[in-house]
This record gives C-alpha cells, sequence and structure tokens, in this order.
RNA sequence: CGAGAUGUGGCUCAGUUUGGUAGAGCGCUACGUUCGGAACGUAGAGGCCGCUGGUUCAAAUCCAGUCAUCUCGACCA
C-alpha cells in the first residue's frame, strides 16, 4: 500500500483516533449508551450556545422570525413529496405506541420538517401580502445513521432549520443564497474557517430540491465537512401541500420555497480545521471560556491582583480564573487542552514588575506585557488570534487544493492522498460516479465562479465550462 | 450494512491462553508542605469484570446471544 502523506505532519498521525480523544479529554462529550446520541456536556453546549446566538441574531436582523414544530410528523404527510420520502424514508425513526396502544397511523420522527412547515403555510397563507414568511427553529431532528462520529453524523442531530416562502422564484433564490452567505460571513469571520461556496450536483441535492447550496470546508486531514446547505425548491413542494396565495394581478399561483440549515457539525469542523495535537484550538468568538487568569502562588497578592484584573475584563469577555489546588504546569497542559485562546498568567514576579504574562493558545507565543495595557493588548490580541487562525487554516486549505486535468494525475493523486480536487467536468452523472467508483473521491460542490474558460471533461473530454471539486467527506 | 477490534474502580490498562477469594499506575477524598510547564508526604475511599442466558462444585476467564464504543469499507448528506 502507498504511503499517504498527512496533511498536519508528525502531529496528528491517527487523524481519526486523534478527534475522538480530543473529544472526550476535552470534556465536550460523553457517549448516552444509545447509538449514535451523544451528551453535549457543558463546554460543547456553551460553545453551542455561542454559535446560536450569533446566527439567530443575524437571521432576526433580516426578519426572520422563530417557530416552534412538533417533532412528530404523521405518515400521510411525510408521504406526499414522493422524492422527499424516497430520500429519508430508510432513515426515518417511528412511533407506532403511544402507551399501550398501537396508534392508528405511525408518526415518525421529523428527520427535517419540510413537510409540517408546509402543510402549516398552507393552512395561514392567502395572498400575496402574506408573503414572504421567513421562519426558522432550533431544534433536533433524527435520522436513523447507520455509523455515527459526534458532531459529524449522529441519529439525533441539534441544528436550525429555516423554512421560508416567496411570491417568486428569483426572491425565493436570492435569499437562499443570502442565507448561504450569512453562513459563508460566519465560518469565515468568526469560526475563522476557509471554505467553498457552491452549488450540488444533481445526484447530490437535497431530496426534492431544485437547486441545493453547499459549503463545504476543508479538515486537516484534507477530508471535505459539508457545514451548511441552502436549498431552493421553486414551487413543486408547495404546489403538493397546496401552499397557494393570490398573486398582485389576482392571479392564483403557488409559493416558492427555501429551506436551510447549520447544524452542530460546526463544532466538529472547529476541532478538525484548528486542532493540534495538544487539543483543541478555539475561535475566541464562540470559545466558552475567552481568557483563563492562572493565579501563580496562592497568595494575598496575587489574589488581589487576580480579582482586579479579572474585574476589569469580565464585562467584555468571557473569563475564567483557574482557582484549582493544581499545580500551575497541569493548570497550563488544560487550558491548552480546552483551546482557551488566551492564557494570563500572574505571580508575585510579574506583580512587582507591574506586568503580566500573556499566552496565547494558536501559536503559542509568550509575552509580558504592562497592566496598563492590559485592555488594548486582550482586544488587539484577539484580533490577531482570529486572524492568525483564519490564515493558517487559509494556507493549508490552498496547498491542498490541486488543479488537475487528466485522470492519470487524478488516479496517481487520489493514490497517495486526501485532498480538494479541481476540475472540469462535463455536467453528466455517469463521469461523477466514475470518479467515485475508481478513486472514492465524490462529488463536492459546482463552485460560484465567473468566467470559466472552455476546457474538456477530466473523464470523457467532453468540451464544458464546469468545475467541480471533489473530495473525500466526512 | 460488511470486515476487524474493544468493553475489568473516575481514567489508562494487567489478569482471560490453562476456570479456584478482583490487581497496578494515575486520578479522587482528608490534612499538611508546595506553586513560572502535568509537585510532594501521610492517611483513606472506591469494582453485580457492559448486559442476558448457558456449561460447571466453581466463570472476569469457556460457550451463545445482545448492547455500546473504536478503526476501515459500503450507504447517506
Amino acid at each position: 500500500m502507498a504511503h499517504r502523506i498527512p496533511v498536519v505532519v508528525q502531529v496528528i498521525e491517527d487523524f481519526s483516533k486523534w478527534y475522538t480523544d480530543v473529544l472526550k479529554k476535552s470534556e465536550l462529550v460523553d457517549y448516552s449508551g444509545v447509538r449514535g446520541c451523544v451528551i453535549m456536556r457543558p463546554y460543547a453546549c456553551s460553545m453551542w450556545e455561542n454559535i446560536t446566538s450569533i446566527l439567530d441574531k443575524r437571521f432576526k436582523e433580516i426578519g426572520v422570525e422563530n417557530v416552534s414544530m412538533p417533532m412528530f410528523i404523521p405518515e400521510s404527510m411525510l408521504q406526499k413529496e414522493k422524492n422527499h420520502i424516497e430520500g429519508f424514508a430508510p432513515e426515518v425513526a417511528w412511533v407506532t405506541h403511544g402507551g399501550q396502544e398501537e396508534l392508528t397511523e405511525r408518526l415518525c420522527v421529523r428527520p427535517t420538517s419540510e413537510v409540517m412547515f408546509c402543510s402549516h403555510f398552507s393552512r395561514i397563507v392567502n395572498s400575496w401580502r402574506d408573503l414572504p414568511k421567513l421562519y426558522n427553529q432550533w431544534c433536533s431532528v433524527v435520522r436513523w445513521e447507520k455509523s455515527s462520529r459526534p458532531f459529524l453524523r449522529s441519529i439525533e442531530i441539534h441544528w436550525q432549520e429555516g423554512h421560508t416562502i416567496h411570491e417568486s422564484p428569483g426572491e425565493a433564490n436570492d435569499f437562499s443564497l443570502k442565507i448561504l452567505n450569512i453562513y459563508k460571513e460566519f465560518l469565515e469571520e468568526k469560526l475563522c474557517i476557509p471554505l467553498i461556496c457552491g452549488k450540488k450536483t444533481e445526484s447530490e441535492k437535497f431530496a426534492g430540491a431544485k437547486i441545493t447550496y453547499t459549503i463545504e470546508c476543508m479538515m486537516k486531514d484534507g477530508k471535505s465537512l459539508q457545514t451548511a446547505t441552502s436549498h431552493y425548491f421553486g414551487n413543486e413542494f408547495t404546489k403538493v401541500f397546496n401552499v397557494k396565495f393570490q398573486t398582485k394581478e389576482n392571479k392564483s399561483d403557488f409559493a416558492y420555497y427555501t429551506s436551510w440549515g447549520i447544524t452542530t457539525r460546526t463544532i466538529g469542523a472547529i476541532i478538525m480545521v484548528h486542532g493540534d495535537k495538544d487539543g483543541l484550538v478555539l475561535p475566541p468568538d464562540v470559545a466558552p471560556i475567552q481568557i483563563i487568569i492562572i493565579p501563580i502562588k496562592d497568595s494575598n497578592e496575587v489574589k488581589f491582583k487576580v480579582s482586579e484584573v479579572f474585574n476589569l475584563l469580565r464585562t467584555k469577555y468571557r473569563i475564567k480564573i483557574d482557582e484549582k489546588e493544581e499545580s500551575v504546569g497541569c493548570k497550563f497542559a488544560n487550558s491548552e487542552l480546552r483551546g482557551i485562546p488566551i492564557r494570563i498568567e500572574i505571580g508575585p514576579r510579574d506583580i512587582s514588575n507591574n506586568v503580566f504574562v500573556l499566552v496565547r493558545r494558536d501559536n503559542r507565543k509568550k509575552e509580558i506585557c504592562k497592566f496598563e495595557t492590559i485592555l488594548e493588548k486582550i482586544e488587539c490580541t484577539i484580533n490577531d488570534i482570529k486572524l492568525n487562525l483564519y490564515n493558517s487554516a487559509l494556507k493549508r486549505f490552498n496547498s491542498n487544493i490541486l488543479n488537475l486535468n487528466s485522470l492519470e494525475e487524478f488516479e496517481k493523486t487520489a493514490r497517495i492522498r486526501d485532498c480538494f480536487i479541481k476540475s472540469y467536468w462535463c455536467g453528466s452523472e455517469k463521469c461523477e460516479n466514475y470518479i467515485k467508483d475508481k478513486f472514492g473521491y465524490g462529488s463536492r460542490c459546482i463552485p460560484f465562479e465567473e468566467n470559466i474558460e472552455e476546457g474538456s471533461c477530466i473523464v470523457c473530454n467532453k468540451k464544458c465550462d464546469t468545475k467541480l471539486y471533489w473530495a473525500k467527506s466526512y
């Protein structure tokens, strides 16, 4: 077998083992005893809360309202849209009994809520004046996956699902893209993760959708993770559910529909994009603890100074004092394992010099700073950490995207490494499957790019002007 | 779903081949000494050996089933 080139040299040799190891050691999750359902411990929950609160705010800024739909969907309702049910049927969990009594109609535990939303929309929409309806819910859904891994693929999925209806195809499609852009900005700016935006191919798109927009991120092992999606449905779906409205012209039309979602997979992405051999490396904007103060020596003098600094920073940052009775070395290692962006060390030596020690998690740099400058110093460091996290990820990202033009090159590359491969593609499912079957690289997305010169399909050589990203994926 | 592996105090594991009173290190608790990269001393607590059944005088150990976890692959997105 050919030797595989690891994307991260030396440090993370067995990426899968490293991932599960970090999850447990950093106290993000615990296994529950039910396959595919993990317990998100406070540290993970807190990170998810930070993620949800940033996104929830963004959604509300553009007029999205939160709603709450039931978790059960009657079988007959789910059956209505053929493509949709075909896509989900194999992985639906069914409730057949209520207490001792068998139900007259099985209820499915929602795998996603398109049908419930559309059936609701049909009851509340009459006129173009009722549109658009921009709804979202934070909830969990259930998909009976055969294999699972915490945050990447699970049976219970914690997520946000947005569902909107509009009076025109253009407005709906634009909205779908608007959401995709919110995801993009969030991932790039808050999570410091570089990404590729584009469309899924016909065979990879969401069950029942007309267009599936996707955001693909590259993990440190070179595999791709679909981190967010936004779907445009046209009005096929709403026709089935009779989401009819009267237009301005007094005609009748069916509403144009979108749905979009992002899940706790983002936590998996954070781990696998930024983490290193010592554990998590968290982006400051979502880190449960942004700054940890480690007092050196348990003296009154130190205690006093530590609480002074804590009080100075607490209103602006998520900050904690590590007061456990462990040795400082242990505390240092722990703060690194948990990926806390900034560590402040304060000891007698510092107090007499009127300084403190600031250590960054991202690049391990240790700096001695004056107390007077602490506020500016922290702000500036946080910004620099974000920049550095993004840039290091981007560097790795770019060096693992290959533009290839021949099957020979593809084969040679696929044999030795996992990366993103970009090539011309004629648009046929046949060529798509060829690559998948032969090299195990799936089509990830057709990127949004303009002015692509004509080239020839990497498989069949047919002239085309579409490029496609291929990668192995989670 | 296919192939392989694992399950023993909180954690990492030994013990299983060849059945005979449950072990270690770390962690934990108390007290004391420490504190600038995983500190030390003394005393102590903690285990239906994943679960169910079978074989046996006797099962952590053998057999069967089952559940969960991990790795690789398939499926899915």
